[in-house]
DNA sequence: ATAGTTATCAAACTTTTTGTTTGATAATTG
DNA sequence: CAATTATCAAACAAAAAGTTTGATAACTAT
């Protein structure tokens, strides 16, 4: 009485996932056919709609996948962190998920699906900076959030840039810019 | 001999835009027919053909469009521009332009969409922030290309929330905003 | 190791949506 | 007003989506 996941839905799902990244680097979302899909992942269709309702579906599942990867990352490190800067933790971690997981990454930002993946950055990263924000104190009269997203959205460009061009820079020199870059006073 | 163009395709591709961006604005754009586009634009399905290869290739010219009018407004008033800070009046006309077109960033936005879009105001900002970072000193040693992703990533963050809710402040204080945390030097 | 369960499979099928073609009609242009 | 052409309805062909079947192989739990 275990209750375990079947070892074949699990291999249907990776090789699922497997297939869309490869298609979505090839050619457009919207022009990736359900059996194209199959066919690339070596399934039958109906298998395919045993798991999921179209394609979209198994788009969100991915990315689904992505952010409970995240969301362990920050977890395991939450433990050890005692640190005086969490923010820079954070995007310690963040940066270092991105880089593992960047065909991914890639695939959806080829497919100019940011939006979703964009949100849920977004959404981790306000986490801490708005604190980070609101412990200094802040000079200037702008609403706090309007600066939070100011800086969230400067860190994420280059975060995209970053992740279509591996080597232009260092994780370490990213990070070192992300530092220069955001003030602790506003 | 003046080769005008025929008003009927004129009013025809007025309703195709009309069309998909209502539609755009109830559901997923990857969920959105071709006939139900043309039952809502009360145009003939084979009329859309006639036009368009597919859903998409509409989508790109109601986004050509859109790019088309912003051009226009930026040369209209470059000749009159003789100004000391050439950023803020582009950023000015920027605002302008995307209030104007709110309803259809809008639907964009909403559909994920934003990746094209977010190219081209990307690539418009680019041109001049570029400059404005490179006449004043730089103390930084961060590459010139990642600190104006920076901004320029800020500036659209800061833009997709405005558009997103128009009342919450003004196209004045919005600009102010982008005045005060856009630095001089960097 | 095995009995029981269930995910996958191939194959045939239905339905939906796309895309094309026709000739008639009405709107637009010069 | 004559000539042109965009739109239309309607019928069609083709492609893709989605469903159903029963057989088989892979997996789980005891």
């Amino acid at each position: 009485m275990k209750n375990k996941i079947d070892l074949r839905i699990i291999k249907t799902n990776k090789v699922l996932f497997e297939a869309l990244i490869t298609l979505m680097e090839q050619k457009d979302f919207e022009k990736i056919k359900i059996s194209d899909i199959c066919d690339q992942a070596l399934i039958n269709r109906s298998t395919f709609y045993a798991h999921y309702e179209d394609k979209y579906d198994l788009l969100l599942a991915m990315i689904n996948d992505l952010k409970n990867n995240l969301e362990n990352e920050l977890k395991k490190n939450k433990e050890e962190d005692i640190s005086k800067n969490y923010f820079m933790e954070l995007l310690k971690i963040l940066i270092n998920h991105v880089d593992e997981k960047r065909e991914t990454y890639n695939s959806i930002l080829k497919n100019d699906k940011n939006g979703i993946v964009i949100d849920f950055l977004i959404d981790v990263s306000n986490r801490d900076l708005t604190s980070r924000l609101k412990k200094n104190n802040i000079i200037s009269n702008i609403p706090i959030d309007v600066i939070t997203k100011f800086y969230i959205g400067g860190i994420v460009n280059i975060g995209i840039d970053w992740i279509k061009n591996k080597d232009k820079y260092s994780k370490e020199e990213l990070l070192l810019y992300f530092d220069k870059l955001i003030p602790d006073k506003v």
